[in-house]
DNA sequence: GTTCCAATTGGAG
DNA sequence: GCTCCAATTGGAA
């Protein structure tokens, strides 16, 4: 609750146009050109490090956080995002390429999916070509929000993924793209106040397990003391 | 451009809930009830007044400014309000209901319409039924933004005219009834910053009227100072 | 626990 | 000058 806590999350721009941008970009060269795996729900796009045109210190720290502490927790539920490609052929064979064939998603979800209800739709994609975390630290175009300023914009979604999604979801669900982004946008924004939740918890476990050993040591300070006196 | 210039604009609620506007809101009571006049090209609904269930005192001044200060200039081109009434009877028999029949717009108007673009179709309705300054003092539920709890609400939109025009438009252009709304929300913001254009133009004038004045009194002064002195 | 809503904003189109 | 976009927010559904 208290403000320092958030401060790297509720972040402000320190500089107006951070001049570094570019050498942090430069030194992040396109390592891998977004693999998408196979598995079973929740597939986990490695989070962020490829697609970033611009971010400044900020934004990098804010994903770094990020990173380090969900990837631990039960977020994922049988995921390994290493040991994906160690997966057997028949279940990386499920799947299948939408849209222009950027964005993978596993052939059993295209099934489940109701394309008469393009918002569940579009989340559903999503989840599964992104994976929970990048869509908390991303957003539709990286462009800082006009009624926030000050905050620190997210990174920008692959656009040939989104567009992957977009179209795939306007064709079958016979609407038209617009909605569809709107409803990307906001689907970052929840799985931002998710993540955001995550980390609260997590702050509050670490802060309880300082706790914690604070009183052992003072327990152990005490018979100690008692000790010494008799 | 200075703060307090803006202060009675950019309003900050003073207290969390006003305890007066019971009491303002029985000071006013239903006068009219929202008799729409056939003026061509943006009919003014009576702007404000009538049906707004809670406000506080804030509101209340800010609708008063915008009544005071825009309903002078050619914000309307031809329209005199009073004088609606005393237009020849077959130009008033050229309004129909739409909806349930609470709205009415100029049969002319939904002629020219083209039901294929239901953001603009929604747009020229809401500038028929209610104009401009009522839309830009207004919104869809007279809910505080979540993203700004401290700026005042505006006064919420009569549900019933907001219901004509959102099944006109949802049946006629074949769309479902949200982004209809979301489409009234967005025109409401695009009056208000319209609206606020004006009472700044407005503003200047007045300094720069004022500012003649003062000059020309200087001039009198020195005028008479130098008649003393031969 | 998720999804959806709509208020507000500045700027792009 | 008007329309449209999407980022952010808290709470409702």
């Amino acid at each position: 609750m208290s403000p320092e806590f958030w401060g790297f999350l509720a972040l402000r721009r320190r500089e107006p146009q951070d001049g570094s941008s570019k050498a942090v970009t430069a030194a992040v060269p396109d390592i891998s050109p977004q693999l998408t795996v196979a598995v079973p729900e929740i597939s986990p796009q490695l989070p962020s490090g490829t697609n970033h045109p611009s971010f400044s210190r900020d934004a990098v720290e804010l994903e770094q956080a990020a990173d380090a502490d969900v990837s631990t927790p039960k977020d994922t539920c049988t995921n390994p995002t290493a040991e994906a490609k160690l997966v057997s052929p028949e279940t990386i064979a499920k799947v299948v390429p939408i849209g222009d064939g950027n964005a993978l998603v596993p052939a059993y979800l295209l099934k489940t999916i109701n394309w008469n209800v393009h918002k569940i739709a579009t989340r559903k994609l999503l989840q599964s070509v992104f994976g929970r975390r990048v869509l908390a630290t991303h957003n539709l175009t990286g462009k800082v929000s006009p009624a926030f300023p000050d905050k620190m914009p997210k990174a920008k979604l692959d656009e040939a993924l989104v567009n992957d999604i977009v179209q795939t979801v306007a064709e079958r669900c016979n609407v038209t793209e617009n909605p569809v982004r709107t409803c990307i946008t906001i689907k970052c924004a929840d799985e931002g106040k998710w993540l955001r939740k995550q980390l609260t918890k997590l702050k509050a476990k670490k802060k309880e397990d300082l706790e914690k050993k604070r009183k052992a040591e003072e327990k152990k300070l005490k018979m100690n003391s008692l000790n010494l006196k008799t």
